[in-house]
DNA sequence: GCCGAAAGACTACCTCGGTAGTATTACCGG
DNA sequence: CCGGTAATACTACCGAGGTAGTCTTTCGGC
C-alpha cells in the first residue's frame, strides 16, 4: 500500500520533471534539471536508482536506456508531505496549519480575496463533485 | 547565518517542551516527552547538544544541571519550516498550499466555515492595520 | 573520608538525502 | 573487428537526525 512518501528536495524536483512528462531518460532528467542544479550526471542516476528502491518511480529499459516513470501522483506526494508537516506542527491539524498561513504574514494580503473565494467555494461544493480524478492543475 | 530553522521530530518535540515551559533541565525534557517518547535520558542529552550547536536552544548550569532555554520563538521556527515546505511543493507560493488544503481533503468540511471568518477577518484587519512587514526572506 | 549515584562529555552507529568518482558493459562507427 | 563512448552498476563520502552506551567528574550522604 502506499505509505507515506516523503521526498528530498531533488527527489521533489526529479519527480516534477517525471510527473510533467509522465517519463523521461535518465539524461533527460539531467537536462531538464539543467541550469538550476549543476549536477553530475551519475548523481541524477543515483538519485533516481534511489527513489526506485524506495517505490516512487519504476523503470523500463530502451535499449541501453531507463525510461523511469512515476509510480506515485503528485497529489499523493504533497498529502504526504503536507499531512507530515502538519502533524509535526501542528498536531495534526491542518487547521491550524491555514491559521498559520492567515495569521502569520505568509499570504500576500492581495491574496485573500482569492482565497476566501475558495473557500466560498468549497463551502458549497463539499460533498458534490468529489470525483478525485482531476489531473491537470495550471 | 542561518535564519532559516529546519528542525526534526525530535527536535520540535524537545522545543514544545522548551517553549511551553519557557525552561527545563535535560531530566525535565526527559519527562515531558516520557509515555509518548520512550528514550534513554542520553538520547535528550545528546540531542539537546546537538540542538546547542545548531543555535535553536542554549543553557546555563544550575549546580550540576543544564537548564535548556529556547533561542528561537515558536512562530520563527513554524515560518521557516512551513516556509520552506511551501518552496520545495509549491514553488514558494503560500496560496497554492491554502488552496492544497482546501481542495484536496485535507481540511475538515466543519472547519470550513471557521476558515472563512478567520479569512474576512485578515481581510479586515489588512485593510486597517499595515502590518506589512517588509522583509524579503525568500 | 569514601562511595555511589547522577550529570554531562565523548564516542559510536544507523539511516537517508545528496553528490559524484570509478568500473563495467554494450553498442556504433569506421 | 576494435576502440571509444554512452549507459548503468557499484562504491564512497559527507552531514544531519536520531539513538544510546560508556567514561569522567562531582556532589551528597553515611
Amino acid at each position: 500500500m502506499s505509505r507515506t512518501h516523503q521526498l528530498g528536495e531533488l527527489q521533489l524536483e526529479i519527480m516534477r520533471v517525471l510527473w510533467s512528462a509522465r517519463e523521461a531518460t535518465v539524461a533527460e532528467v539531467h537536462v531538464a534539471l539543467q541550469p538550476r542544479r549543476e549536477l553530475a550526471p551519475t548523481t541524477v542516476a543515483t538519485m533516481l536508482s534511489k527513489m526506485e528502491k524506495k517505490g516512487v518511480v519504476d523503470h523500463r529499459t530502451e535499449g541501453r536506456q531507463f525510461v523511469y516513470r512515476p509510480t506515485v501522483p503528485e497529489i499523493d506526494v504533497h498529502r504526504s508531505m503536507v499531512g507530515d508537516l502538519t502533524r509535526k506542527l501542528f498536531g495534526g491539524d491542518p487547521t491550524a496549519l491555514v491559521h498559520h498561513l492567515l495569521n502569520e504574514q505568509e499570504i500576500d494580503p492581495a491574496e485573500l480575496e482569492s482565497i476566501r473565494r475558495m473557500v466560498e467555494a468549497s463551502e458549497t461544493e463539499h460533498g458534490d463533485l468529489e470525483s478525485g480524478d482531476a489531473e491537470g492543475r495550471a
